[in-house]
DNA sequence: AGACGCTCCGAAACCGGTTTCGGCAACAAA
DNA sequence: TTTGTTGCCGAAACCGGTTTCGGAGCGTCT
């Protein structure tokens, strides 16, 4: 007994964690028994688990996961790998995103593993090398594509995983998704409630599955309002300013143009600002838009932008909890989620100061007028 | 060998990893010796390393650094808690400091665990908890304080860190940090050059390091040029638009006001804009501004705003650097780096158009008639 | 030939947990 | 009383690595 207690000495300054070889000794316990009782084995009697449990946190015990991990091969660890060369436009979303996840993460006490990539061999790489060192028990995939690599990547090597989009072979796919072709839809209906006839629309870009969704929803909305499916009133797809310009400003100098604009992203409706300014245009006025996201920037435009919100947080929330339940063993078909974005009425829509005829004339006027300068 | 083969039948279908055990049995080796060889240690001989190195990348093998964790004590994963509530303005860069602190991890083959948290007293409760579960090795501190809670709570625990800033006591601190004093410095004399002699100064939050840091180099700013230190012309602390706005209305209408604004935020810039404007004065010609932090929306602005622009990915690159190193046992005080912004001149400033007793009394014309209607 | 020192590797303990297996009591049924 | 059951726990194997320890083999010097 004595010599037990000598080998016990702690290294003086060096504080050590406690163990549960300590646990089970000062219980006089196995610690196999120990580990049992902890983790609710029926062949532990009720009194024996609650005297473990009250001195395992009298004495601050909690195992290390990684030391779990070695036997039960899982690290309580959910991986996120960001893409971050893409002006992808979640990237102010980021911080709230990555709270969700974090949140749901030490509720559970688990924890985030994070990675970049800067394009998409980069990711399947970044991917690959994370699931060869066990960094993670699965995945969150952010921005899923209709056809998606990684998808086929986790499928083929049995590693779980979440995605945040839907996609188009949902077989053996858990998901949480924002159902942005409804946002789509409504926006069309809003403006066509406020007398737009003509309302034309900036998609995303192809291969990513919400622009196709939105292109639908857009679709669907000019049918639930009786309106008929111009193709001319579809855009370039974009999803920066840059791109939302050029495709804002081929809409605009239809010969039949649109009095309002759908964008699929704020940030292509930023650029949708310049071209009605190039072109003389006021929104909010001259030229209804309305767009998808939320992003806080657009407060800041005058007129500040109409556009449909999302929670990236909750976003975060949920997909971090449907992501533990999936690599617990639930099935994929019981984890998938649908949620709305919600309508931020700002000033960039309102009723139609002019008819699509006047608006032409409008437009080549001030060309005209540019070309003299 | 018959029976040992037998037992190393594979359950079909599940891909086994190849372990050291594995590596070793193939090799002839005790696994012992494997590990020594892979570890470079002194008493393998050159050819068995060789051998063996050879044969781990043959067979695909890599160890998992969970499993290493539990005899070494790392896990080979570099922490990060970040506050998200806080308006702080870093949101924007996240994604490129995340980007350069995942690739120079992944560049060692570390990784990174991710937490936020929404207040001090949380951040200290989730650092607590990454430390105590042994999440990360050690510590990226971002936006340190002059006294900050998180080093005292790290240097007790003995974790290693780095801060991204600096701090009141360097004992036993590493660090990177951008040493945005002398770009604040420079602005000041650039403005100076350009002919302002009342240079007004928006400083940052209390606490923080930075904002004592760039409060000090306006100050040898205005030292440099030769011009008085006025106490008048320091404004309210701010780091977001609305108390950027306040801060800067507040400057502009004193009965000497300055012609030239250096805030300490690019955020707080953006309420200047607010505050000029609503004062009848533009940005550029009227009063100069320039800022901090090389905000990508501040290009968004108009005119574009002149700022300081951080590598933030450079940033994250080095930091991680430093820690590593720093877990590695080299001594804090030779694991200490500055940079430097780097000025981004845009339209946000320029020669004074008028005096300051002129502009003083255009503002006092401008309220006036605002006042009227 | 014997003593000595080196080089290099095998064997086994170890890290902090989990899981399997078997057996001792206590109790119920035959 | 014997024979099963059942409840409960100890002992030991195990996970995938690292590290310590000791000794075999060989060359060198006396």
């Amino acid at each position: 007994m004595i010599d037990l207690a000598q080998r016990r000495v702690k290294v003086p300054g060096r504080r050590q964690r406690v163990t549960i070889t300590d646990l089970a000794e000062s219980l006089g316990l196995a610690k196999g028994t120990v580990s049992r009782a902890l983790n609710g084995y029926p062949d532990i009697s009720e009194s024996t688990r609650l005297r473990v449990k009250h001195a395992a946190e009298a004495m601050g015990y909690s195992p290390l996961s990684h030391a779990q991990a070695i036997r039960t091969g899982v690290v309580r660890s959910v991986g996120l790998v960001l893409q971050t060369t893409e002006h992808d436009g979640h990237r102010p979303f980021l911080a709230s995103f990555l709270a969700g996840i974090s949140e749901a993460a030490s509720e559970a006490d688990w924890s985030l593993t994070l990675a970049t990539a800067s394009s998409n061999e980069d990711t399947e790489r970044v991917l690959g090398r994370l699931v060869g060192a066990h960094k993670a028990d699965g995945f969150i995939l952010p921005r899923t594509y209709m056809d998606d690599p990684r998808i086929d990547f986790l499928k083929k090597n049995h590693v779980p995983f979440v995605l945040f989009g839907r996609t188009r072979n949902p077989e053996g796919c858990a998901w949480y998704d924002i159902e942005s072709e409804v946002a789509i839809e409504e926006a069309v209906c809003i403006l066509y409630g406020l007398g737009h006839r003509r309302i034309g629309f900036v998609p995303g870009r192809d291969g990513y599955t919400f622009s196709e969704l939105r292109l639908g929803g857009y679709r669907s909305g000019l049918a639930m309002c009786g309106l008929p499916d111009a193709p001319e009133l579809i855009g370039q797809g974009a999803l920066n300013p840059e791109a939302g310009e050029a495709a804002a400003r081929e809409l605009l100098t239809l010969e039949n143009p649109p009095t309002a604009l759908v964008f699929s992203a704020d940030r292509a409706a930023f650029g949708g600002y310049t071209a009605a300014e190039s072109l003389g245009l006021k929104v909010g006025s001259d030229v209804s838009v309305v767009s998808y996201d939320g992003l806080l920037e657009g407060g800041m435009l005058s007129p500040a932008l109409s556009t449909f919100s999302v929670d990236m947080r909750q976003a975060g929330v949920r997909l971090t909890e449907l992501l533990i339940r999936r690599i617990r063993g639930e099935a994929p078909e019981e984890l998938r989620e649908l949620a709305q974005a919600r309508f931020v009425a700002r000033g960039s829509h309102g009723q139609p100061s002019m008819s699509p005829a006047e608006l032409a004339r409008r437009v080549r006027k001030n060309l005209k007028s540019q070309g003299r300068n």
